[in-house]
RNA sequence: GCCGCUGUGGUGAAAUUGGUAUACACGCAAGACUUAAAAUCUUGUGGUCUCAACAACCGUGUGGGUUCGAUUCCCGCCAGCGGCACCA
């Protein structure tokens, strides 16, 4: 009881301590000393307030921020609110509040968690999503990718949420369900504001080059992109002018083709279907209208189908083959037309033995000519050519690709292309609680046809064109574009914006032509607020850029940027297009926004499950730190186990962790009262044990290696009380220095009291730097090995390091328990390996 | 199904470039202090064999391989986790 009321005294104290000294933690505009951007994902400001996850995550952060910021570099480590979104709206809209009132809220309350938790952020730099000042500059953005080109309205088949009454991106579609609420989606055909982020797949694969994340955030941004070359090859339909063109990734399979399937909603449908086949066809299109988009997406579903009774020609050997409908092709992916090739396509294979269709196996194994596909569970990625002319005995995917690419292509039966997983961004929200689209649209303009894109830029994409007829982004001088406060949110039941109903803010005048005009009245997504929020952070209070150039110069790229696992896809990759496109027209200087990207773990609760309140498994992180301590939960989290791992809470470990700091803090305390009687003398015995310490501790830092810096931190301790040595003044500092980044509240507590340094803040210390001299011990203890086992021993001293490599095996022999082994025994090789090993290979 | 990741004590986990496997912590056991409890401190703690110690043997999911030597590198398999899935 007196321990924990003692954090708390000591808690306050400081935390008032730095509440009056900001500057302690304040990135510097001008400062010479060589800049490091530690950027953490800004939250969601939830009514629940601040979780586990996210204090583990931002302790991550202020670790880092405080060592570098410790090392002498000029940091930025800043924090803001990722405020629009649909719980605030809906919050708001059941406790009658308004949705700018409840952000206030909480937004205050996680600002003052973060504070207790002591994360060093420079506070001075907050930024806030749903300030208008913030989002003037989101607006803008939208209007330059408007201005380039690639922002379009289109009328398109959206997945709709009947719950939430909003349009979703793919993205926000999990399992076929609304990835807030969990109600099936259904499509439903709305008009779109629409980014071509497609225009930068290969660009945002390129600039992965540039940049160190890791390995599997790479992958999954390469993944999500999803590009495939092949091509697209023209089927000429029999005895009409007419032509079905399908997209495949293997052109070498061509030889195989015996089918062609489109999709139910295929265009040119009708012309193909034959008079004869046309009720059949009219009642498969039926029954496949019946099916939800999950039946139909499904894998493992029948794949089922009917004949057109057209037929086209495979133009590498004019074969004539027939035309079917399956509803297992897709119509807005590729071309909605797909070759049919049974042997060398899972789905195919299953389609052709439902139907009796033709097969023709084309490629065999390496070593096996005679090798037959009877399933669909065996289909050749890669073999060797058979049935295919001239390309018979190529590799399949090295030389006939190639080959086959090139041939059809020459003879202009195919033209080369790319696809994508990658799909446009749909841009629109129909709610409330987002940033007003800073668009108006003018009848009178459209109508003659009007677009700025004919005045201003050059707009090759005629589709694009057309649908900026009478769409113009407001004068930017008008900008922000504020949203209005308004009494009722809830979203209409046509699905329209609720700023649909306020006439002030529809009715406006046409910038063009002065004649009556209407606004937009949909809203953007959460991504478009947080997709560039840390180029504020570099001129939070800039109203008239971005951000100055000057300033991004000095920050970018963000040297690493902390976050979950769930946003390695879709946040990272909209934030690096719009990076990269602002890069593109100049508003910020380097190409890729991060340099690194650390994904961090996630925290389960003590019964190993996902916290969830329905579980109520969940540990509110203020809860647990008043009763054991804000450094004792800090410590804790980062103790757990690695940053990246996914770990359960455990309050013993976190006994454990307490009880380290209990014994440090007394230790130390203990060896300053004894200062004052005595001035220690630096003994060599000490040295070691700390420069060891700081080397450990500086290199595992660097790596985020946070669980074996704290077990070096305690195994130090051990050593410590064991020797029962005294320690000198400077030793001490060091020990009080190393757990600062940790522990900010007891080390500057301790700081103080070892004294002497006038009002300076521990945090504002230079990190210590180990010395060589005392990083190698006076002995080494040598492991001697007979045929690679461990049998025995050898103590040499540094000096005997440097000896001839014959002495170290002569007086390895003459150990006892070496003797034993090799004694009689015919040794065919001595190993010696400087410092760390010896090893007697013996006969038998 | 595809892509990615992970398998080490009773538990969370360490192990540099291939060089003493299990650091650090939890838990457990025994002991000290205490009227008692909590707290604190000390000692022990992978398995087999052994009264015990020493020694020996076995041990990093599993089966092989490379090597003087493999938790680490290579090949096959098994299990678990995460993501994506009729994407042609």
């Amino acid at each position: 009881m007196e321990q924990t009321n003692k954090f708390k005294e000591i808690e306050v104290k400081w935390r008032k301590y730095w509440e009056e000294h900001p500057e302690l933690y304040r990135a510097d505009d001008k400062s010479d000393k060589k800049k490091f951007y530690v950027l953490n994902e800004f939250p969601y400001p939830s009514g629940s307030g601040l979780h586990v996850g996210h204090a583990f995550s931002f302790t991550g952060g202020d670790v880092y921020a405080r060592f570098k910021r410790m090392q002498g570099y000029n940091v930025l480590f800043p924090m803001g609110w990722d405020a629009f979104g649909l719980p605030t709206e809906n919050y708001a809209i059941k406790m009658k509040k308004k949705p700018q009132q409840v952000t206030r809220e909480n937004t205050d309350m996680f600002r003052s968690q973060m504070k207790k938790l002591a994360f060093s952020y420079d506070w001075s730099r907050e930024v806030n999503t749903t300030d208008p000042k913030y989002y003037k500059w989101t607006q803008w953005i939208f209007i330059k990718l408007f201005e380039a080109g690639l922002v379009y309205k289109k009328e398109m088949p959206i997945n709709w949420c009947p719950s939430c009454k909003i349009g979703l991106a793919n993205e926000e579609v999990v399992d076929g369900k609304c990835e807030r609420c969990g109600t099936e989606v259904s499509r439903r055909n709305i008009s779109q504001w629409v980014v071509k982020i497609t225009d930068y797949a290969d660009r945002l694969i390129d600039g992965l080059k540039e940049t160190d994340f890791i390995d599997k955030v790479k992958q999954a941004q390469i993944n999500w992109i999803g590009r495939k070359e092949g091509l697209i090859i023209d089927f000429l339909v029999e005895n009409r002018d007419k032509k079905i063109s399908c997209f495949t990734k293997y052109p070498e399979t061509i030889f195989g083709t015996t089918w062609v399937v489109v999709s139910p909603e295929y265009l040119d449908l009708d012309s193909l279907v034959t008079v004869e086949q046309k009720q059949e066809v009219t009642k498969y299109i039926e029954e496949s209208k019946k099916k939800n988009e999950l039946e139909r997406t499904s894998g493992t579903s029948e794949k089922t189908g009917v004949f057109t009774g057209s037929y086209v020609v495979n133009p590498v050997n004019r074969k004539k083959i027939p035309v079917w409908i399956g509803d297992y092709v897709l119509a807005n992916f590729g071309t909605g037309a797909v070759m049919g090739v049974a042997p060398h396509d899972s789905r195919d294979f299953m389609f052709a033995q439902k139907y009796g269709l033709e097969m023709i196996q084309v490629e065999v194994p390496k070593n096996d000519s005679t090798y037959i596909i009877d399933s669909y569970e065996k289909v050749i990625e890669d073999g060797v050519m058979i049935n295919s002319e001239q390309f018979n005995g190529m590799k399949a995917r090295n030389e006939a690709y190639k080959a086959i690419c090139d041939w059809m292509v020459e003879n202009n039966w195919a033209q080369r292309k790319i696809e994508y997983h990658l799909r446009d961004w749909i841009f629109s929200r129909q709610h409330y609680w987002g940033e007003p689209i800073p668009m108006i649209f003018c009848e009178n303009c459209a109508k003659n046809k009007f677009s700025i894109f004919n005045s201003q830029f050059s707009i090759k994409d005629k589709k694009i064109k057309e649908s900026s007829y009478g769409w113009m982004p407001i004068p930017e001088n008008q900008l922000p574009l504020v949203l209005p406060e308004v009494e009722a949110y809830e979203p209409t039941d046509d699905g329209l914006s609720p700023l649909s109903r306020i006439p002030e803010f529809v009715n406006c005048v046409c910038p063009k032509c002065g004649g009556k005009a209407k606004r937009e009245t949909d809203t953007m997504p959460n991504w478009a607020g947080s997709d560039w929020y840390f180029l504020r952070y570099c001129d939070v209070n800039n109203d008239i850029e971005i951000a100055s150039q000057d300033k991004l110069e000095r920050w970018l790229p963000v040297d690493v940027y902390i976050g979950g696992d769930e946003h390695n896809t879709l946040h990272l990759l909209y934030s690096r297009f719009i990076h990269q496109f602002l890069y593109d027209i100049k508003a910020v200087p380097t190409p890729e926004p991060y340099k690194m990207r650390m994904s961090h773990g996630v925290i389960l609760g003590p019964d190993n499950a996902r916290m969830s309140k329905s579980k109520g498994n969940v540990i509110v992180p203020e809860v647990v730190a008043d009763k054991y301590g804000v450094d004792v939960v800090r410590m804790y989290l980062m103790f757990m186990g690695p940053f990246t791992g996914t770990m359960a809470w455990s309050e013993n470990t976190l006994m454990g962790v307490k009880r380290f700091l209990n014994r440090f803090e007394k230790y130390i305390v203990n060896q300053i009262s004894d200062l004052r009687f005595q001035n220690n003398a630096s003994n060599k015995e000490v040295k070691v044990i700390i420069n060891k310490l700081v080397e450990g501790v500086t290199k595992d830092l660097e790596t985020f290696g946070y669980n074996t810096t704290i077990a070096k931190l305690m195994k130090a301790l051990n050593e410590i009380t064991i020797s029962k040595k005294q320690f000198p003044k400077e030793d001490i500092e060091v020990l009080i220095k190393l757990m600062a980044p940790f522990a900010p509240y007891i080390t500057e507590e301790l700081w103080s009291k070892v004294g002497a340094h006038g009002n300076a803040s521990v945090h504002q210390q230079l990190w210590p730097v180990a010395e060589e001299k005392y990083l190698s011990e006076e002995t080494v203890v040598i492991p001697i090995a007979v045929n690679g086992k461990v049998r025995s021993q050898l103590s040499i001293t540094n000096y005997e390091l440097r000896i001839e490599e014959k002495e170290i095996i002569q007086k390895a022999r003459e150990l006892e328990n070496i003797k034993k082994w090799i004694d009689g025994k015919i040794i065919k090789k001595e190993i010696y390996i400087k410092g760390k090993m010896v090893n007697f290979v013996i006969e038998g």
